[in-house]
DNA sequence: CATGTTATTCTTGTATACAAGAATATTGAC
DNA sequence: GTCAATATTCTTGTATACAAGAATAACATG
């Protein structure tokens, strides 16, 4: 064993709940997990604190832990607390960012690009990705780009859905041009401004696609 | 036992962090703490866990647990990001606070003004903590609100003995006024932004602190 | 005496055993 | 047949046992 079987049971679990393998509500039965993951239940139970800490899931004394995904209040919340961190890491970072970061930005918004011409929201989205994580570093500030990677991380199953929306990507990728052009200028609160819209819009889109969802059932 | 002894523990270590009483870099031994605290190794194990993943100690494959007080950058960052996240609640709070609200934050001022009268600075933090969760809550968001807490806590320490610098209490007082004023007005920006500049402070006034504590010894 | 090597001890990480509360099944009364 | 009370089973929470790597001590060698 050359790694804390612990620490890779949590990421297995994690995977379960982002894949939605584990459901929303469902009990995370520690002999069940154990077995099929061949340990012993007190890595499990580890890796169930270490979820239930990070707010993935719930514990309740006595009965269990439980997934704990959220509900669209929650989601909507979340939507604007990362819409505020990202606006925040965006102030920063034209205050602060490189040449060289400035460059990196522009690739990485050159691929999204492509992505678009191919009309591939996948790639879209992971291009996108490493556009708002380098956003994140170019802060500055690497306490906050962690709290702000962390956020996505969570929001990440959200996010990718209201890219297939039509017209979504398109404009978007308007909104990465603003963002880097008002990088470029250095005014701070353009640049909060537009990723702040940039993130809000996401939420927005998503909570229609959750409202059509709910319609067609 | 109607609580979980592991919730408890969690509690009881975090305090130890806070106190000092376990400095930086110290380890967590298990059987040390398992005795001290009469239990055995498996509830002090999973609090271990649970302080890793909210970053209070550090874990090393088989060499165990370390208290990882924060260096003077990362907290820099820290300040920085706590800065960041009130001007976000001050910023959605402009648009959101009930007038109920907006009185309960009078009063906690008037609180502030009467600690500072009596120049008790452990009184005025108490009642200066009160003032800003009150602000978190005000955001209308209750992710950002648990958020802002979260650090809230974890700088508490720091952001107390500050505090003990000469005239800082008052014009602390002048900052959270300008800040009631901001948001009677309801205007964003200007919430946001005093905010930010009056976490700033604190962060400058905390470094000043530190400099002037290593010049002496 | 310093240093490299081996042996021992200690500590963590995991498995298993046991205690106690929660959920479920069984039984009895109406 | 339904509902309440009790008995049983199941699951969690904690304690203990064991395995393996890390730190330390003992020792040999130059």
């Amino acid at each position: 064993m050359t790694i804390r079987s612990a620490d890779r049971i949590t990421k297995e679990l994690e995977h379960l709940v982002f894949t939605g393998e584990l459901g929303d509500g469902e009990r995370l039965d520690e002999i069940k997990l154990a077995k099929r993951f061949g340990v012993s239940r007190t890595p499990v139970r580890e890796a169930i604190q270490k979820l239930a800490t990070s707010g993935l899931v719930t514990q309740e004394p006595r009965r269990g832990a439980f997934v704990r995904q959220p509900g669209p209040v929650e989601l909507m919340e979340m939507f604007e607390a990362m819409a505020e961190l990202e606006a925040s890491c965006g102030r920063l970072a034209a205050f602060r960012v490189s040449d060289d970061a400035l460059v990196l930005l522009q690739t990485a918004n050159d691929k999204c690009q492509a992505a678009l011409d191919q009309g591939d929201p996948d790639l879209y989205y992971q291009e996108n990705e490493h556009f708002h994580h380098l956003i994140y570093k170019a802060s500055g500030n690497g306490f906050l780009e962690q709290e702000a990677q962390k956020l996505h991380r969570r929001l990440k199953p959200f996010r990718r859905v209201q890219l297939h929306l039509r017209g979504r990507m398109k404009q978007s990728m308007c909104e990465h041009r603003e963002i880097v052009a008002a990088l470029v200028e250095g005014d701070g609160d353009r640049v909060a401004n537009t990723l702040r819209d940039h993130i809000a819009i996401q939420g927005e889109k998503f909570h229609h696609l959750m409202a059509n969802l709910k319609k067609g059932t």
